[in-house]
DNA sequence: CTGAATTGTGTACTTTGTACATTATATATC
DNA sequence: GATATATAATGTACAAAGTACACAATTCAG
């Protein structure tokens, strides 16, 4: 108990400069729905310590960048896109986690439509990993990349942000299938469409899907405007 | 999108000195629930920018400690305990969010049993302030405590942390009180009873409320052996 | 003994979730 | 153009969970 009283850096006025020796990254985590498989957007390190193995995309932080500037950023320089589904996860602290001294990393998970990202797409080291196949990964992006795809589970429960992961039209088919590959469960096609339909976020476009071998479906659009309208209602109720 | 080739600490050998010059912050946002209010624990800012302001627990991070170390430090310096709940929140980077240099911080969300802290309790530029009292916060501690408040909102409905604010031993009023104040609504006595006793979380101790100046009622202690048994049960469900 | 405050309990109703089967429509193949 | 294949579209019965609501019981204070 005897440092209670230590000089501290939110109420006394201290000499900082040996205090600025971190270093800090941002990772994306870069999801991608591709072929009915949710896939992530990651590059091969050429670091020795890690040669060859998959990381992410990432990038140091600039001396005058915001944090999330800097997220932003990274996926605008590697994939092009400038309007994307971009939102911090979590930093990541541990002492030893970068070969090259203390850096820190704060993770950022981002939701792609992979058509939109494959006319721009220019760098051929960058590569869709199936997450379901992806096994050691460079630095703790292994960690990085589970923990954002716990994140990822709860949150389009909670929220709609599936549908930046789909074309802007989608067949309920499309939707129902990138949900149960993200939560790794099966939902019964009747009561799915039952439940969508109710929320009243689905605009039907009046379109068919084409090219299918099968009888084709009915297309959608997400109802934004709708969202907004509903979303203030805030759910309270306790589910543990 | 010249910098596509740039070279990337994930992926090159580069000399990284010059890019470590960030310092990093941990921030404590601690949550107490005391006669019946919310409140959070603060201390006034002696930095000249911020005089007399309040300001959120924290502390430089150290060059050879882990993040999430720095932040359970900051709590057991500060208040003396050693074990509560304690969970990140989320980094904030703005790039002049401190007056000293660039400075991120990472906030930590903690709640610990006002009861428990009192008994420890040594520092008297410390204060617990009711949440919906407090105005105007130093550097950017409002935007922090109001981002963990909401994640505190939510986190209350989705997993039984909330009984780190209660004593051992609660009345099921204390219980629905609590949640009331964090979320800022009312429930029906009736069915909140009957939705906790559902989970099966509630173990009765068979002691009563003593001191009240009404009908006592029965005590409950949290049943955690019961909730590691049925949170692997993982619930699924839409929700927005 | 009475009033004040709060506990403890139960029921009817509404809403939401779940299980489940049949007909319809497009394409591919023969 | 008939048939097989694949999937769309729809509805109902039942179960579970959430909501609204009223009354008797217990303790304390005076």
């Amino acid at each position: 108990m005897e440092e209670l009283v230590r000089p501290n850096i939110n109420t006394t006025p201290v000499e900082l400069m040996p205090d600025f020796q971190f270093a800090l990254s941002v990772d994306c985590v870069i999801f991608g729905y591709d072929e009915g498989v949710l896939k992530v957007l990651l590059i091969e390190s050429d670091l020795p310590a890690y040669k060859g193995q998959w990381s992410l995309l990432g990038d140091l932080l600039r001396p005058d960048e915001d944090l999330d500037e800097a997220s932003y950023r990274v996926l605008r320089e590697r994939t092009g896109l400038t309007d994307m589904f971009l939102e911090q996860v979590k930093t990541f602290g541990a002492v030893n986690r970068h070969p090259a001294g203390r850096v820190l990393t704060t993770a950022y998970l981002a939701l792609v439509n992979v058509k939109d990202y494959q006319l721009k797409k220019k760098e051929n080291a960058l590569q869709w990993k199936p997450v379901s196949e992806i096994q050691a990964m460079a630095f703790d992006h292994r960690l990085i990349l589970d923990t954002s795809l716990t994140v990822l589970q709860r949150k389009i429960q909670e929220e709609p942000i599936i549908f930046n992961l789909l074309e802007k039209k989608f067949s309920l088919r499309d939707l129902q299938h990138v949900f149960e590959q993200i939560l790794g469960v099966e939902f019964d096609r009747r009561n799915f469409r039952k439940k969508l339909f109710t929320t009243g976020l689905l605009t039907d476009v009046n379109e068919m899907e084409q090219q299918v071998r099968h009888r084709p479906g009915r297309l959608y659009s997400f109802n934004q405007k709708a969202y907004e309208q509903i979303k203030r209602k805030t759910f309270v109720g306790l589910q543990f």
